[in-house]
DNA sequence: TTTAGTATATTTCTATTCGATATATATTGT
DNA sequence: ACAATATATATCGAATAGAAATATACTAAA
């Protein structure tokens, strides 16, 4: 989704300043399926603000920058409706371990071992963040959903390379394509 | 990976053109995990040229545009090679179709459905690809992995969504929060 | 048969996003 | 005492996304 999307989506749960959108994509029910920064965040804001879908208040505070709070408008409301039922792009995935598995015949065992390792150390942080959210219940069937979905995948995907890493060291032990070592 | 990172990898495999290394990416075995657009490959294959890195022989074609053709030299082995190495980025998953299940219990019913319905298809022609893929035998231990993890995966997925798509429409049904309509 | 769609091939444009940095202070941990 | 982390916004340059421009051949459907 674009940044302007997220926004609302996030705001529609509460007014919120741009630093607590960026926390809550990170940290709440978006976690795992979206992410965004700042440089995205802000210009955002500022369009859908000028297009009259958030409202802004300035909130002074010591010590810190003023707080600027959005909130949803009626429009903005009714924006985030149609956004979400627009046609649904593709999901995308990027793994950069799965790349670099794709070349585990002409990498060093003890790289491709650190990677999984470090690969199945992220995967387990995951889930125990996934079943924190768990405990902690659910606003929504979506919430639910989505965590539950989450959950299941990373759970698929660490019982695969446990069951499956071996081969990888395997083929790095008895390299089959030229290697420059 | 950025953009040239993945030319290299392609290169790896054999000489190709930007065109063919784009095809590459979308149908080989870097399918599913990771993407490239021609706006990144052309920029990427000059820089990677002007640094050694690959050699060019441009091929007069009839009927077609001239097409350039890019081969790996040894200083771009060595490149790859330690780029494989560098620290490993984490996986990112981008789903709009997760974000707005998230949103199930303000959209109607008959929407929810369809965008089941419509990513439980995309899931099984994944795995109809991923499944031919295997039936052709692969080149490297690291591919047989990617294409198993790949598989793994969807299955995963997809059962979960089968499983749990009830409660997502029994939601929509039922709104618990304030809906424009 | 004509027409639409798909495939080959590169380049370039705009808009968006990524990643880092600047700025400023409070709080927390070592 | 010092370092790291958290709060808060803005901005810069580089990279990427997505579409369009350009040109032709082949294939499938109306």
């Amino acid at each position: 989704m674009d940044a302007k999307t997220v926004c609302l989506a996030v705001l529609s749960q509460g007014e919120a300043s741009g630093y607590e959108i960026r926390k809550s994509v990170e940290e709440g029910p978006f976690a795992h399926i979206q992410d965004i920064g700042f440089s995205s965040i802000y210009p955002a804001l500022s369009r859908l603000r000028d297009d009259g879908l958030v409202s802004v208040t300035e909130l002074a505070q010591e010590g810190r920058p003023d707080k600027k709070i959005y909130r949803l408008t009626s429009d903005g409301r009714l924006k985030l409706l149609n956004a979400l039922q627009d046609p649904t792009d593709s999901d995308r995935v990027r793994s950069d371990f799965l790349f670099r598995m794709l070349f585990a015949d002409i990498l060093p065992p003890s790289v491709i071992n650190s990677m999984i390792d470090a690969r199945m150390e992220e995967i387990q942080s995951s889930l125990s963040r996934i079943e924190a959210r768990a405990d902690g219940g659910f606003e929504s069937a979506g919430e639910a959903f989505v965590n539950g979905f989450a959950a299941t995948v990373q759970r698929a995907m660490a019982e695969y390379i446990e069951d499956n890493r071996h081969q990888l060291v395997a083929a790095a032990l008895t390299p089959s394509r030229a290697v420059a070592e």
